[in-house]
DNA sequence: GCTATGCAGGTTGTATACAAGTGGCATATT
DNA sequence: AATATGCCACTTGTATACAACCTGCATAGC
């Protein structure tokens, strides 16, 4: 019993009621699910028998899904021979970082001008939680709200796909490189920090100052990784 | 026999050295094209069983290859009942030239940094393509032009991903806006000009100048397309 | 005339069967 | 001992079979 094994044994009572009615998308995102989670090795194989059998349904839908997660980077299909976790190279976080850098500040100067209360109600309560988390070195707590942020800013986006894109972008990134465990607690108080401003100029509707914190906040980010990546 | 299958008995002889060896691949080429080239009307259904039996292959590459064009939004899935082209709305439009506008000045910044001698000739030879199709009311040669000149631009970025991306956006606007066929002959030649002047900065290695002058590039193409869809 | 019902054809979703090819290991051979 | 060879388990790719569902039309009933 390998770590797909044991992770998809483990989460079974979670999914259950999951009737998307479309079992490609169950295998989807228990598939994103384990990747991300389960701690699967980079070039760790992905045999489509054994994970349709794993999720107890054919091989049809399996393979959809693989495809899916091949399209968004997250697995990597060799034609007629493998599909394998995705072995991602310092490029493509730079490569990534940069596509970023270009389409988050602009999809910001469009959430400030059009978000509702609602959102930046959830905006806030996530820095909050950051906050707690960062002080009592809570990495994964962090990293939960820091989800939450995301994708709550990526829905507050009236271009719908310019959402959906920002966050493939940022997930192609975490996957790689797990950030979660690899933060400094300085840097979670940092980043906490750029993310109550960015919600401080949302909250004024500020889309010059929205856009700009953003800019700020990713360009951290790049630095951050860079230390963490260069030396290890 | 409607216009999907015209078009695929008309084109057969083309393809039959396109031995990607995966079917899917092969189907995936041929059906873009037909909704590209064939004028399907949006909202066209697209039956497996159908387009497996003129392809003269089974469903399940097909399957697959539509399950492609709809992560590209060509085609639209409605899960369970059917396939259609995708039926674009003008806030679609809005939506691509947004994220173009953040996406390819900042390509053509990189690309103006690292482009190769040969690149900088071919762009230069479809910009003298370019004004000839235009000096002769061209269109359909003008953006054959146009499309080799948007797609070097992409092969000379070297963040291959972003390059994608930006191909994959502007496909997005030409299959809803038929772009080809509308656009005035002052358009064109105004386009042209652009392009020259993106090319000029990019031979001289002057990546403020490319950035710039790309974005001039997009919004001159946003209010040409919007005088086109708003008042027709 | 109008509504409801049911049947028929077609659609997608899923499961399964089959084919071709790969890789590794054990064995045989030099 | 080292290398070559052949087999076997396993992989993906493709084809096909089956089930559930939807849609539209025709018919029956009111």
């Amino acid at each position: 019993m390998d770590a797909l094994e044991r992770f998809f044994s483990n989460q079974n009572a979670e999914y259950d009621q999951d009737d998307s009615l479309l079992l490609r998308e169950v295998a989807y995102e228990r598939l994103k699910d384990a990747i991300r989670h389960a701690n699967l090795p980079p070039g760790e194989p992905l045999s489509e028998n054994r994970i349709s059998k794993m999720l107890g349904i054919s091989r049809t839908p399996v393979r959809e899904a693989l495809q899916m997660l091949a399209q968004e980077g997250l697995v990597e299909i060799i034609p007629g021979r493998a599909v394998r976790v995705a072995n991602r190279s310092f490029r493509d976080v730079v490569d990534v970082l940069y596509i970023r850098l270009l389409l988050e500040p602009g999809m910001m100067r469009l959430v400030a001008e059009n978000i509702g209360d609602e959102h930046v109600a959830v905006l806030w309560d996530c820095v909050v939680r950051m906050e707690g988390a960062a002080e009592e070195g809570d990495r994964s707590g962090w990293a939960r709200a820091d989800t939450v942020w995301h994708e709550t800013v990526s829905n507050a986006c009236p271009n719908q796909l310019l959402g959906e894109m920002a966050m493939q972008m940022r997930n192609r990134i975490h996957r790689y490189a797990n950030i979660d465990h690899e933060l400094k607690i300085e840097q979670l108080k940092l980043g906490t920090a750029e993310h109550r401003a960015i919600v401080d100029a949302v909250a004024a509707r500020d889309a010059d100052r929205a856009e700009q914190a953003m800019r700020d906040h990713l360009m951290s980010l790049r630095n951050n990784l860079f230390d963490q990546l260069i030396y290890r």
